[in-house]
DNA sequence: TTACAAAGCGAAAACGTTTTCGTGTTAAAA
DNA sequence: TTTTAACACGAAAACGTTTTCGCTTTGTAA
């Protein structure tokens, strides 16, 4: 096992100086043609690179960036990172990733163990708890010591820090007018509470869509879901609140669900009661995951162009650490980005 | 905005050396309580941070855990994320992440880009390109370097690592054994080439499945997959080969799928043909994801426990990093752990 | 008073780079 | 022969830590 090889190992095995090793290694001028094919037929012989950590100490940028996500078992929040990841290392950074795990303990110390020198900046969507709690100080700390972050898609409005966000208002807009125009009368939205934002907006649109068509909306018509995670009885707890909605309101005729999981499972207990899909019930989901493409019927849904989102958050973080110093002063200005929706058609609605 | 803060700032302020700032701070008994309380008051004050990559130079060892995986957008390898996320964590160790995008050049150079001192060792998915190429040299010469991978799932036989897999072929049986037992006379396996190795595994448990019982192995219920990236064109033919191994095998009553989406797919094209799960057809998967849980008929699948996975990947890898140099040589055995796998029933199957 | 130990602190090296500046040698120009 | 310029290289600082060793000062024992 040979450990790795550095420049004093070189100058001392050449007999020259590490300045000179270094030197001919980047093709300075200063150092003979001679000199210069010695010191790299003996640095590539034995595959010396130079340490990266040593680089990140002398030029204080580590080239890598900071990505923080409530989970990762989650398709919406995989396509963001392969987005981030694909501009990242197109221009040649790291990526790293903690797990806030929806918790907001998780998600300080997850920023601490990153701020002090891993990372040049942060890319993160906020987790739920901190959302209830509304507790942002970690944000502003992190800003204020100089290192920037961008949120994306769970974001606090009032963070001076650039945005990339998806119009979740429009997106479910579309969604419930896509409803409106294939016929449906009433039409039931299922989704969470309030304080994760992305619930609320997409109620927004909702209402918005049904106010613009002269259609009242009905209380009994929202169903909001407390929104743990996930657990297998929670899933029959779910199954209960929707099948309780169909029994409440027969003439239900249409589904705006704000994820896929709430989606397919409102899918499920419909057809148990006997309605056909899309015939007797037409429903779209948010989220253009595994679950819209491939379950049947295929669901018709709003994509948020996950990988984009990602993409364009890396894009502005990045733009933002190479902005040279002179820039700098000018460009105090953040940006919001939103990324269009999009609606996918499939079997759920008819065409 | 105030810059980060360091040792020296703090020592000029105080008007002491840096060497006594750092050692009021980790509370040595060198220092006069005194200096201790004024340092500590004024670090806190400052929010001081001990910059990581000063301390990673000094110490040469990141805490830093580089993953690489053929892409993350997948509920298996997302779920193996978590797993080594949360004992990294534990233990105090970040997560830094590399996708393959399952290419064998991007592949290697995720790994130079990582293996010059950003991280202590790696746990990695082998990408399918490097898998039919098997060119295993980059994980040859890392290890040679001294860093320490672990392989998980796609693994290089050959290659001196820790490992941790799934019984593929176990896995495989358990799965066609229930076909089996539920009455299955003829069961097809749909599968990948036999370059990925767990299409391999798989297709080989399906046949010592069909042996055990003296079931004749009939080629034309062995349907190959051509495995590339799954695009929507791919999802056709796919539907097409299926619809082709139904026709021609009239008495298919069993499928074992490989994966979760060739699962739902031969079910859509089952259904299409007039077949009802699980009463005429009975299918298992593999993977168990949100596919095999949310869709209707939910998926008898065999799952791999990805966390699971993960968890012991870092265990393994993170005891051999803090190995002590005196316990290193004798210790030049390496590891490879069989996660079990488990037959999780469900509705496509009859219970 | 002398000697010496303990207490409290600072200087410097080390981790591995890059870069600025200086220095010695050689060859060409005056 | 002397001056100068080009050339080739080395020393040292810097990034931010930790740690070893040595130095001063004070208090205590001889």
């Amino acid at each position: 096992m040979k450990r790795k090889v550095t420049l004093k190992q070189i100058a001392k095995e050449l007999d020259v100086s590490i300045s000179t090793v270094s030197k001919a290694l980047r093709n300075s001028i200063e150092i003979s043609e001679d000199t210069r094919q010695k010191v790299q037929a003996f640095a590539k012989l034995y595959n010396y690179r130079p340490n990266n950590i040593a680089l990140s100490l002398k030029n204080r940028k580590t080239k890598t960036i900071g990505i923080i996500i409530p989970e990762i078992v989650h398709h919406f929040f995989s396509k963001v990172i392969t987005g981030i990841e694909l501009v990242a290392n197109k221009r040649g950074y790291n990526v790293i990733v903690g797990l806030s795990n929806e918790s907001f303990d998780k998600e300080v110390i997850n920023m601490q163990m990153l701020a002090n020198g891993s990372i040049d900046g942060f890319i993160l969507s906020i987790a739920k708890e901190t959302l209830q709690q509304q507790d942002y100080h970690h944000f502003t700390e992190t800003i204020n010591q100089g290192m920037p972050i961008v949120m994306f898609d769970r974001v606090a409005d009032n963070i001076p820090c650039d945005k990339v966000i998806v119009d979740d208002i429009k997106g479910a807009k579309k969604a419930v007018e896509k409803l409106i125009h294939n016929g449906c009368k009433n039409i039931a939205i299922i989704t969470t509470r309030d304080y994760v934002s992305v619930g609320k907006l997409r109620t927004q649109g909702y209402l918005e869509a049904l106010e613009e068509h002269k259609i009242d909306p009905k209380g009994s018509l929202i169903l909001k879901i407390e929104d743990k995670l996930l657990s297998d009885e929670d899933l029959d707890k779910l199954e209960k609140e929707i099948e309780l909605l169909f029994k409440s309101n027969k003439v239900v005729d249409g589904i705006f669900a704000v994820n896929e999981l709430y989606a397919v499972t409102a899918i499920k207990v419909a057809r148990k009661l006997g309605l056909e899909i899309p015939k007797s019930l037409q429903v779209v989901s948010f989220t253009d995951g595994v679950l819209s493409k491939h379950s049947t019927p295929s669901l018709t849904t709003v994509s948020q162009h996950g990988q984009e989102i990602g993409e364009k958050a890396a894009q502005l973080l990045i733009d933002r650490l190479e902005l040279d110093d002179e820039e700098y002063n000018e460009e105090e200005q953040y940006e919001t980005v939103v990324i269009e929706t999009e609606l996918i058609e499939r079997e759920s609605t008819k065409s």
